[in-house]
DNA sequence: CCGATATATATCGAACATGAATATATTGGA
DNA sequence: TCCAATATATTCATGTTCGATATATATCGG
């Protein structure tokens, strides 16, 4: 699944500019399971609007940069019917976090210590997102799946690493008594 | 983090092919939550060598290709205990599933039940090879922590999907009683 | 009230990563 | 017997990220 597609399927949702699309990869819907960067985003838009697959309209504004806004057209929605007419691929997790952790040997308690806060900050920090998302929804079946799916693994990551740490300063705790 | 630190990190714990790096980050420790391509990680582990940070050790084999053995060099400790001092960035998650999902109304029921069920399938072989892993781990508290994570969030998937998938599959069974 | 920072918008390019093809030799299964 | 899989390394086109650049307002702290 490529950046062409993920806009394609953006667009199907509402018409949007590319800064847009961008800032609810996130803080939105999409923000605990998608990414895509300004970088692989316009030209996207671009080659989309070239193939005919989106239609843009230019956009002055006063104060701020004029935008380009793009929406789906017929020729898209087709293809991103095609595109979405497969198994999904497994999906790709890359933690920094979990990595340090397998090394910790090579760290500071303090740093591991700061690192799990760090990741629970990033957990709750994407999970208030998905709040927002909620209390703006008007609760359709798609978009609660998507969330509620997103709320139990990042609900689990939260509740496992709470108990680590709890555990953790325990033992630094009695450390310290003795 | 890029796939240098990657490698420098798996060979600090262990000596190393290119080939069996690649395959512990799709069935090893590393499987929840790392991925490399081969394109990354040979030129990866050669820049590493030419800097001094890995050795590199050419051993002939009967029956196989010659394989090169890399095992981690003092600077490349350094190195790799620099780029570990740092906090981790946001996990990275990409989700094929969540994007379908979210865009199912452009899908037949059937597909999506597929869908479902492929990603349970992806998640419940991610959770074997945790298991195996506990298997043949020595329990430490460092790949405890992060199986017991991949564990966590892993498991909360299955259980959300399923009973996402039971609650359709009744309401399937109610139109066809109709 | 001044200056710094944030917001809103788009573009570009170097560096990095993916995914698929290519090469080769053995073992295991149909 | 022949095909597929395993074990190993390389290459390259294509795709992606990350940071810099540009610009105009709004807002916030001092």
């Amino acid at each position: 699944m490529n950046v062409r597609t993920l806009c394609l399927g953006y667009l199907s949702l509402r018409e949007a500019t590319g800064y847009e699309i961008k800032k609810d990869f996130e803080d939105g819907l999409f923000c605990h399971f998608m990414e895509a960067s300004y970088g692989s985003i316009y030209p996207a838009l671009n080659q989309l609007a070239v193939e005919g697959l989106v239609t843009v309209r230019e956009e002055e504004q006063s104060g701020k940069p004029d935008k380009k806004v793009y929406a789906i057209a017929p020729m898209g929605l087709a293809a991103l019917t095609k595109a979405l007419a497969v198994l999904p691929a497994q999906d790709k997790y890359k933690s920094e976090f979990l990595f340090i952790m397998l090394l910790q040997h090579h760290i500071t308690p303090e740093h591991r210590i700061a690192a799990i806060e760090k990741q629970l900050s990033d957990l709750r920090s994407d999970l208030g997102n998905i709040d927002e998302c909620r209390l703006q929804s008007k609760g359709n079946a798609a978009s609660d799946l998507v969330m509620g799916y997103g709320e139990a693994v990042l609900t689990a990551g939260v509740i496992y690493l709470e108990q680590k740490l709890a555990d953790m300063l325990a033992v630094n705790a009695k450390k310290a008594a003795e």
